[in-house]
This record gives C-alpha cells, structure tokens and sequence, in this order.
DNA sequence: ATAGAACTAGACTGTCCAGTACCATGCACC
DNA sequence: GGTGCATGGTACTGGACAGTCTAGTTCTAT
C-alpha cells in the first residue's frame, strides 16, 4: 500500500535510474559502466539503484530490453504505414528513407553495437532485439510484399526473400559503415533512392 | 643486434603472447580481458609480456590490426580470383559461396563483433578493419564489374554501386544473424544463389 | 666458458568496483 | 507533536586488475 501506488518520489527516482543507466551503458558498454557512475547521473545513492534493480547484470538486460521496443517501434511503424499510391518504386523509396532515417538514429546505433558487443555475455539480449528489430521489421515488410504481388505491383512469389533483399540493399551498407567508422559518409536520401531502383530492377512487375 | 634478430627464444615467445592475447580478446572483448590471463595462457611471466608490449593498450591494438589482414586476405583473394567462364551468374555465384564461408568465419566474426564493440573506444581500429576488409573487398569487386561492363556482360554503369549491392544483397542476412544471434540460421549455398539471382536480375546483360 | 640479455615467480601499489551494513531523514498516521 | 516505517545517503568489504619491482634463473652469442 506504502509502495506501488502513485507513489510519486519513488517511481521519479526510478525513472531517473534507468535514464541515466541507459545513457552510460549505451556509451560505455557493460564492463565499461559502474554502478556508482549511473547512481551519481541520476543524483541518487547507491543504495536506492540496489533498491530498484537487485544487480548489475538485472539492471542491464532491463536497459536493454526496455530501450529496443522504444527505439525499434518507430521503424517498425513506417512499414505498417507503407503508403500505397499506385508507384511502388515512389512508395519504397519514400519507405526506404524513413527507414533509414529510423535506423540510423545515434541511441539505435549504440544499442546495435551494445548487443553485438555483449551478444555472447548475454544471448538472450541478441535475440531479443534481433526479433523486436530487424525480425519483426522483416515480417512487416514480407506482409506488405505478398500484398502487391497479389496487386500485381512487384513481382515477388517468395515475398520474404523480397524483403531481406530490399533491407540489405538499402541498410547494408550504411549501417557498416556506421557500426565500424561511426557515421555513414554516404548521403541517404541518395543511396535510398539508387537502392530502391536496384530492387524495383530485380522485383519490379514485368 | 641482439633483439630484432633470429633470436630465436624471444621471438617464440612473443610468438605465444599474440596468439594467447588474440584467443581471450576476441573471446572476452577488451575490459573483459587481463593481462594476467594472457600471460598464463601464453606459459610466459607477466614480465615478458610487458617487455613486448608496453601496454595492454598497444597489444590490443596490434592484435586486431594484425589478424585484420590475416582473416581479411582470403576473402580478398577470392574476390581477385574471379573467374570469367562467360556464365556471369555462374560465377557469381561461386565467387558468393566462397565469399560468404570466407566471412562467416568464426574468427573473423568475432573480430568483427570485437571491433564494433570497440569503435568509439578505438577508432582507428574501426577505420582499419573496414579498409582492409570490406573496403578492399569491394574496390576490388567495383574494377571486377567495370571489367564485366564493358565486355558486355554485366550493366553496371556504376560499378561500385555494384559492388556495394552484391555484398549486401549476400551478405547483409547472414552477418546480422551472426552478430546478434551468434550463428546463421540461413542455409548459406541456398542463400548465395538466391542473392545472385535477385543481383542478375537488376545487373545481368540484356 | 662466460658475460649479458631475456625470462621467471611472485609480491606489491594504487585504483576501481560490485555489493552491503548501518545510520539519517522525511513522511503518514494518531 | 510524537511514533513507526519506508526510503535515501555514507562508509565499508572483499576482490580484481594494470603495471612495477626485485631477486634469482636460463638461454645465447662470442
């Protein structure tokens, strides 16, 4: 009753918790990151973060698991609201640059890097963003496919394939670079649209 | 005259402390990884290992730029050994087979997982691995596809756009899968052939 | 054979860190 | 205004680790 309720000073340092926590691992990575720097972030004792989350390890995979729903869903969104104006080669390339755009933000990027990093400390953590991001982004797309094969708009009888052909083609390359180098050198809006030709080339109706 | 040379006990030895340190830092990452460990792993005193390397620093930085050629060179060589049987696709198609078992090496995806992990910590070392890995790869498969393009049997204008789509269309799936699942689910020949012939149909000769 | 370099074992320093124990402070209800 | 309790802060514990030092040993080149 004390607890759980609206409890409002509780639940704020609880939030301030995990903020701070989610920004210094997402710099830091895990063995990089100490307790005593994320209670010091969210001006809070140690004490209170042991209170929230029972360990290191616990408040981790929290972190993790609660960011890549938060930061996934956004892409994840723009294939559920792939526009059909009769032009699919206008409708994915617009796709295409919203994905980008969606991928390609800084907090995605780092928690990208964090779960490769730490994929064989914690491989649940892999798998989790794994089927929260790119698998549940795929599934979308395969749906959207089959459905303008049926239309006749693209020409795709194995419309998964199709769809792990148009993600690769249009993040391959810019997420590498952003993985290894930091940033992609390569302007997106332009890449979107040359990668988008490409594919409506090998899956474009006859 | 007296190091530098044959000199045959020191040069084992550091010989030792490489592969030991190599094996525990793809294996545990960077802060995950002690020297102490090194050292017992190489049979060697601590000692020694400081007399080689002057930092853990330094020896993590020669590790990785050392096994970025050593993994990276065959999946270079295929690349140059292109064959030109005049079935592009058939090529291709082995030139992707053997590229694919040439990156899913599991050391070179730990190498690759280890980098990522530790680009903002070292950026150069992101900056290396991709130059002498996919950077090489790629220069080398754009002058591949100009050559196929003026003999008419590829049409690529763009050669490196090329390239960059071919690697992707093949690799893009099976890399994300292994780095954040650890493995590949996907049947890499299979793969291969169904990547090559999307990239036939957008690139083949008319 | 011998001088001198390289190596070994292990203790040691200073630092950092996860997790805990104990004390202080504010809040709710009477 | 007092009493009891949840919550917050400080100081500590035990262990790990990078890097150094010392004293003694083994190898190598001349």
């Amino acid at each position: 009753m004390t607890t759980e309720e609206h409890d409002s000073r509780s639940a704020r340092k609880r939030q301030a918790i995990l903020r701070a926590a989610r920004s210094v691992f997402l710099h830091q990575g895990y063995l990089g990151t100490s307790m005593d720097e994320i209670a010091a972030r969210a001006c809070v004792s140690k004490q209170t973060v042991y209170k929230h989350f029972t360990d290191k390890e616990r408040l981790f995979i929290e972190i993790v698991t609660s960011t890549v729903d938060e930061v996934s869903d956004p892409v994840y969104a723009e294939v559920l609201g792939l526009q059909d104006s009769g032009d699919p080669q206008r409708d994915l390339t617009d796709l295409a640059r919203r994905q980008l755009a969606g991928v390609m933000v800084p907090e995605l990027l780092a928690l990208r890097r964090l779960v490769i990093a730490e994929a064989t400390r914690f491989p649940d953590l892999g798998r989790a963003f794994y089927d929260r991001g790119p698998g549940r982004t795929m599934a979308a797309l395969s749906a959207a496919f089959a459905r303008l094969h049926d239309q006749g708009r693209l020409r795709c009888p194995d419309p998964e394939l199709a769809a792990r052909h148009f993600t690769w083609l249009v993040m391959g390359e810019p997420l590498n670079q952003a993985m290894l180098l930091g940033r992609a050198d390569t302007a997106l809006e332009c890449w979107a649209a040359e990668s988008v030709a490409a594919f409506m080339a090998a899956y474009g109706a006859v």
